[in-house]
RNA sequence: GGAAGUUUAGCUCAGCUGGGAGAGCAUCUGCCUUACAAGCAGAGGGUCAUAGGUUCGAGCCCUAUAACUUCCACCA
């Protein structure tokens, strides 16, 4: 071991280790209880941001706490494969030599992108390996594996039989840079200083004009009629009339709709239904015809004449040019405006009319509302049930389809001579309808998050019914970030719910996203994200996990800083310190039960502390307080075994009784035991590498089982007292400036308890800095420095040092603080109310209370002749 | 426009179903005590955002207000 905590030294051993002896590996087995995790797929091509450690940290002190606890704990790590985000590497990999999509077959294209998945596809699971997770590693799947595939496939049958994939015209979100359509989700919007151009719109029949106002003049040549608001007097008489569209000349109508706000601009708006959501929508409503003058590449086509070739937005200023030389340009005015862009690239995204591919939702929907409306998925926190619910209740149908090559393509196949069209899991050659072999397969593949929605499920077998679908499936508990409850948590319990018939997963425990120390979001831009492996680099992975785990609470975001990692580390030196101090001193002693020896007040008191540990640990880590119950051990570890355990036990180890010594070398080994196996599935690594150099330890830790509640060894004690006894001491020293290496003699006068006083005599010398304790029966005549506890008063003679004028003072404000106690507790009793409604037990705390601040009132003002 | 969250020590945050405010960091003081100076001991520091209300009792429950954050919808 050792000599100081260097995690570097041990984790990749100790890791390699787990992986070689297959710990992590789990099988279905009838004579236990499973528990099992599906681990959100990170993008394959991806690396490990702060956020990936924080969620998997989550989930592994879940899987190994329920592995130690008897469970067969399975946790299935996979990737995604993100199309559209790979598809775009590959598209920039292929620019470099020259290539593009369209001097490529498809067929190479999809062998660029699996060059490209092997490449980069192990990096995020290496780097995931390094935060220590404990998932099966044989199990690792990935959305476009070929089992998963099948899943994939047969699933978009299903519901393609069922009913509920159509195929229709939508205005989608389309990216240019990507090429594809995007989900509604998946547009982002972002505020923009763009400009609002009034222009007039003159009336056919020469009565005058109406002015419109736009932000995209370019699409106004696709313009197929002008709305106003039927309410609106101004426009009223109007409404039936056409207008002359300028520069293209060509008459629409003006129409009334209540899309229309009166408010807002002029109160007349343009209705191009090609290419803004809301006016395909008025089109509809109004029958009117659709012009798409934009194309793919988002240059404009014909319909916009001497523009046509010409990019759409920088067409605008030509644009602006020619109206104001027609006059029909009113005035140009600058307007914040919130532009749709593409969550992945960035790139501003430009409404399309187009046919894709959908999901009808309103059905499938409903028994997704109903599991949470009866309680049967339950989120934790609570709160994000309603952003889950929020979008069930105002679900549109899903855009499910995607012009890229990467991914599942969709297993539509037409047929060229009859239009025959089938969805088929299997490849179709020929025609069932005329036997022909023109047969066409649909060039669009699946939104990736249609395959990341059969993740709990494919990852298990589905749609066969495997030995692990029907031993693993449902899983217990999905831990995700609350970014991805719409894309993906909604999708997933549909989906399961509709082909498995149960709901994939019973708990959602929502993680918060980390931020930095500013609480801004980790991004590029900002330079100020923080790579999870440096941090592992610098302070271990187990610092790495415990600063993100420590203190958190469920939902809510972290504002990470490497400060946190460092803290981290500090502590984990005092626990490996610790542990060396129990190594140490434990090494060539005999194991024998705790039953066989007498315990003395010390023992008693760490054994109490430890066990209420164990029941509030299990406790919380099964309500998923994480941050709780690592707190909680942290402040044991110091506070109760470090500070007072380990330092009164050395008395005993030092010592001459050979039965006491094997005692406390006992407790100390029992104690640091379990709490080794508590803290182990937060800090694996540090709490594996003590436990291996640690008496009668088992073959490794996570194996071993997490220590259980034991109620005879919780019993109440005293020691308690001694301790507020030392403090008091500690304090006064202080307060008289003797410094700590300065010994005293310690006169005790006690009150009560002369036993436990008694016991503890050689304690309280060492921890306050006695050069002997002294039990005396009455007050000392020397000048003392006098310190009043509950259970003794205690005297620190010290000549003329002492300071009469401040032990007045300090006994009056003694005196103050009892009166003051004492009244509050009259006043509490004597409230019919309090005595009549209060919990009993709290009713004769506060009696009990009372009795012993007037004895102890009266004892001092007697002793001081007031 | 709709919804949710946050507001507690100088900073970062805990605080379970209401029963006398906590930690870490930072600050100040004293100690190299044989697990740990990445340490030990002690100290200072809070109208629990504001105003009302419910209750015997409120950091916690209710109402309103303010500031910040996020999600959803989206006005051309």
């Amino acid at each position: 071991m050792d000599k100081t905590y260097e995690p570097q030294n041990f984790e990749k051993r100790i890791y390699q280790n787990w992986l070689d002896k297959k710990y992590f590996a789990s099988k279905p087995n009838k004579n236990k209880k499973k528990f099992s995790i599906v681990m959100p797929p990170p993008n394959v091509t991806g690396k490990a941001h702060v956020g990936h450690a924080l969620n998997n940290t989550i989930q592994d002190i879940l899987i190994r706490y329920k592995r130690m606890k008897g469970f067969e704990a399975c946790w299935i790590p996979g990737t995604d494969h993100a199309a559209i985000a790979t598809e775009a590497k590959v598209v920039d990999m292929l620019k470099k030599e020259g290539l593009s999509k369209d001097n490529i077959s498809r067929e190479e294209f999809l062998k660029r992108g699996w060059e490209w998945y092997k490449k980069y596809g192990n990096i995020i699971c290496d780097q995931l390996k390094e935060i220590g997770i404990s998932c099966d590693w044989d199990r690792l799947a990935f959305t476009m594996d070929e089992n998963l595939n099948r899943a994939v496939k047969q699933v978009f049958v299903d519901y393609y039989n069922q009913g509920y994939i159509y195929k229709g015209k939508r205005v989608v979100n389309y990216c240019l840079n990507c090429r594809s359509s995007i989900s509604d989700i998946e547009n982002v919007y972002k505020e923009q200083m763009t400009k609002l151009w009034h222009i007039k719109y003159p009336l056919e029949d020469g009565s005058g004009y109406i002015i419109v106002a736009t932000t995209r003049p370019e699409t106004m040549f696709g313009d197929t009629a002008v709305a106003v608001n039927p309410k609106d007097k101004r426009y009223q008489k109007l409404v039936g009339k056409n207008v002359i569209l300028p520069i293209v000349n060509r008459p629409i109508p003006i129409i009334a709709d209540e899309y229309c706000e009166m408010e807002f601009g002029t109160g007349a708006v343009k209705i191009t239904p090609a290419h803004d959501v809301n006016d395909y929508e008025i089109g509809l409503r109004h029958k009117l015809p659709i012009i798409t003058v934009i194309d793919d590449t988002g240059k404009l086509n014909s319909y916009a004449g001497k523009f046509e070739g010409m990019d759409r937005i920088k067409a605008r200023d030509e644009i602006e040019k020619e109206l104001d030389r027609l006059g029909v340009l009113v005035k140009v005015e600058k307007y914040k405006n919130k532009v749709g862009c593409c969550e992945r690239c960035g790139e501003m995204t430009e409404p399309k009319i187009s046919e894709q591919w959908f999901v009808k939702m309103k059905d499938l929907a409903l028994p997704a509302i109903e599991a949470v409306k009866n309680g049967s998925l339950r989120f934790v926190p609570k709160r994000y049930e309603k952003q889950y619910l929020n979008w069930l209740n105002n679900i549109q149908d899903w855009c499910i389809s995607r012009q890229l090559w990467l991914g599942h393509r969709i297993p539509i196949y037409t047929c060229k001579k009859c239009g025959h069209v089938e969805a088929s899991v299997e490849d179709v050659k020929i025609c069932k309808n005329c036997g022909s072999n023109l047969i066409e397969q649909d060039n669009d593949v699946l939104d990736t998050w249609f395959s990341s929605a059969l993740w709990p499920f494919s990852t298990l077998g589905y749609p066969e019914k495997t030995k692990d679908f029907l031993y693993y499936y449902p899983t217990d508990v999905l831990v995700t970030a609350y970014d991805i409850i719409t894309f993906w948590v909604v999708r997933m319990v549909f989906s399961g719910l509709h082909f498995t018939g149960k709901l994939p997963f019973k708990d959602v425990v929502i993680n918060g996203m980390v931020r930095d120390a500013q609480g801004r979001k980790m991004s590029k831009n900002l330079g100020n994200g923080i790579d999870p492996m440096d941090v592992i680099k610098e302070y271990g992975a187990d610092s790495l996990r415990l600063s993100l785990v420590n203190g958190m609470s469920l939902g809510m975001d972290i504002s990470y800083s490497l400060d946190k990692a460092k803290d981290s580390k500090v502590f984990i030196n005092k626990l490996y310190n610790a542990g060396k101090f129990v190594i140490a001193n434990t090494e060539n002693m005999k194991i024998r039960p705790l039953s066989e020896f007498k315990l003395d007040s010390k023992d008693k008191w760490i054994l109490n502390k430890l066990e209420n540990l164990i029941k509030s640990t299990s406790k919380n880590i099964e309500r998923y307080s994480i941050g709780v119950a690592s707190s909680n051990l942290i402040d044991f570890t110091v506070f109760d075994f470090c500070d007072w355990y380990i330092e009164a036990s050395k008395l005993d180890l030092y010592g001459e009784n050979q039965e006491v010594k094997e005692k406390t070398q006992n407790i100390l080994l029992f104690v640091f035991t379990a709490l080794l196996k508590m803290f182990h599935p937060f800090i694996p690594f540090v709490t594996e590498e003590l436990y291996q150099n640690l008496k009668g330890h088992e073959e490794t830790i996570m194996r071993s089982s997490f220590p259980e509640f034991d109620k005879k060894l919780a019993k109440q004690n005293s020691f308690g007292q001694i301790i507020e006894v030392v403090k008091a001491i500690r304090t006064t020293r202080a307060e008289y400036q003797i410094p700590d290496n300065k010994k005293v003699t310690i006169n005790i006068l006690p009150n009560e308890k002369v036993s436990l006083i008694r016991e503890n005599k050689a304690i309280i010398a060492k921890l306050a800095g006695g050069s002997d304790v002294k039990i005396i029966k009455k007050e000392p005549e020397e000048k003392s420095a006098k310190i009043l506890t509950k259970l003794c008063s205690v005297f620190l003679p010290m000549g003329d040092l002492v300071d009469v004028e401040q032990e007045r003072e300090k006994i009056e404000k003694n005196i103050a603080s009892l009166k003051f106690e004492i009244e509050r507790s009259e006043k509490m009793l004597s409230n019919p109310n309090f005595v009549s409604k209060a919990p009993q037990k709290l009713v004769e705390n506060e009696k009990e209370k009372l009795a012993k601040n007037r004895e102890f009132l009266e004892k001092l003002l007697k002793e001081n002749n007031i």
